[in-house]
DNA sequence: CTGAAAGCGCTAACAG
DNA sequence: CTGTTAGCGCTTTCAG
């Protein structure tokens, strides 16, 4: 059923119709009559054919890399209760970590069917760089720093500072890092540079041998403990990048009757479930992935529709929890 | 730039223009063109403006409780996994456990906007049954069985008659039970019903002290560990509806003192992440969840642009994981 | 193979 | 407050 059909079967204008799904500059005759035919019918207007001539969608693109890993779910979270208060819904892909898909996407978005993109960034080439420089609509990157552009991301330097420096100032000498690749500007670059900076200002020496890089998960996580304890020298206290990577780690002392935190010490980045339910609960930073995905959605909802926008960073302060694997 | 301006520039006609982009029932000549001037524009139809016309949006929304469960998010990757090869994008809604929100948008896809949904459902009530009755548009529900609906659900009568037996044959008498709702009719009812029927079979019997009823998620199954444990005489197994509830359980037995298995045997159902990492390794069902999302799509996608669909049950098989919790 | 023209369902002036 | 009307950007007959 159309505007024109319903309007005849409620016996008024499509104007009156459209009126009464936008404006509402309309009688209370008219207005009860309408109401009365939709209950009848459930009719609602086609929402393309309002998009082709308001041209908004209503609609939010949000590209992320890996929906089963919970700080991408909770972000997304933040920005679905966002849009939902405002009445945009959320347009979700899912690139599995395929670079491919994110510029496939996002240049599908360049040109309609979305309002604006959240984006939730991995690894920044030039080509992300040239195609977001060309979008027609309002971009938020999410989880990281990237120059030009509005984002929201989390202190992940100063809570890799803090974490170290946490164990460092329990007495830990010989530190381990398992990080992963220095192409991921926040989890990997930010967070390692947090980590050395802290060591350089106690004046501790970081072994080549007891410095790794991890993929984003738990099975990475145990091998590189692994790789680690199979030195000469075993470190005593080990800062992953992640939760998934420390528990991992976790694991690995656990079968090799390694104690954590008598023989190591050991902490994550994420605050994430896993962390407390480990064999020894995990410290670690809390980094408000929810709240990065309120703020992001708002962002973004403040730059719909405007002219110009400025690109505005935020940057949001982590929380140090501590547990017991650093509990010395 | 709309269809007439890049045609214009292009140099052909509409009609061209719109052939290039459909059937492509074109010469050479106008091809060619036609690539060349959207490789200097950047053109590409609006997808609204098509969507009014052929009546199909590519789009398919998707409801789940909530995305920062591990079983949400593994359902939703298959099914953009399966969307994305065939040109579906997903419009996702998190109720976030909001009954309200389920109808409203179950309401909102019924008219327009999606070519079809699947809805991961959690507990129905008639309105569900009455809105999803008026759909004009195929929908699939996702994670139980409801009649007169296409369904792709888990065996969870199996999963826990299976887990429990598993437990019993190891020699516990004296079984406790931590489930969910039985409002729910899939990860509440069925697994509470094959955990008494595991019973019935082998002759055991459930004191009505040993069996309560928690949320979804860590800290509930902690406190009905405790509630559990209160009690006069210890069990010495549980069967927990969800790894989470489990993984709560174990907490509170390490806590405590309680020794598993030795004590007490712990399963959970699922097969998540969280099991493998937990004091004690849980032993759990997979679920397949991935798959039920990959299975979904495709059943969707089967049934969009179909006349009549015959509603059709696919019911996953499960896989028992044995860990150490159960490991006597 | 091709272009003109008639809509798709809706909104937003416009003149009352 | 109201109805008429002219498009929005596209697809799809239809007659070449």
């Amino acid at each position: 059923m159309n505007i024109s059909e319903f309007a005849e079967y409620a016996g008024v204008s499509k104007s009156a119709v459209s009126r009464y799904f936008n404006n509402g500059y309309l009688s209370d005759d008219k207005r009860e009559k309408i109401e009365k035919a939709i209950e009848e019918t459930g009719y609602s207007p086609s929402i393309s054919a309002q998009a082709i001539k308001t041209r908004v969608t209503k609609l939010v693109g949000v590209i992320i890399p890996k929906l089963s890993s919970e700080s991408c779910a909770r972000i997304t979270e933040g920005i679905s209760q966002v849009l939902y208060e405002h009445g945009y819904q959320i347009l979700l892909v899912n690139t599995a970590n395929d670079y491919n898909k994110e510029i496939e996407y996002l240049d599908l978005f360049r040109q309609n069917r979305v309002d604006g993109v959240i984006f939730l960034a991995t690894v920044f080439t030039d080509v992300h760089r040239s195609l977001l420089k060309k979008m027609h609509i309002p971009v938020v990157i999410t989880g990281q720093e990237y120059k030009g552009f509005s984002c929201v991301c989390h202190d992940d330097f100063g809570a890799a500072y803090a974490l170290t420096e946490l164990m460092l100032h329990k007495g830990a000498v010989r530190p381990a890092y398992i990080g992963v690749t220095d192409d991921d500007k926040a989890a990997g670059e930010a967070r390692h540079k947090g980590f050395l900076k802290a060591l350089a200002d106690n004046d501790i020496s970081l072994d080549k041998h007891n410095s790794v890089t991890a993929e984003f998960n738990i099975d990475s996580g145990y091998s590189c403990a692994k790789k680690i304890f199979s030195g000469r020298e075993h470190p005593d206290c080990i800062f992953c990048a992640t939760d998934n990577i420390a528990a991992g780690a976790i694991l690995y002392c656990r079968e090799n009757g390694i104690k954590i935190p008598e023989d190591v010490m050991i902490c994550g980045v994420g605050d994430s479930k896993i962390g407390a339910i480990t064999a020894v609960p995990l410290t670690s930073a809390r980094l408000h992935y929810k709240t990065a995905g309120i703020e992001a959605a708002q962002m973004l909802l403040n730059s719909i529709g405007r002219a110009s926008n400025v690109p505005k960073i935020m940057k949001l302060d982590y929380e140090i929890v501590e547990r017991e694997s650093t509990n010395r």
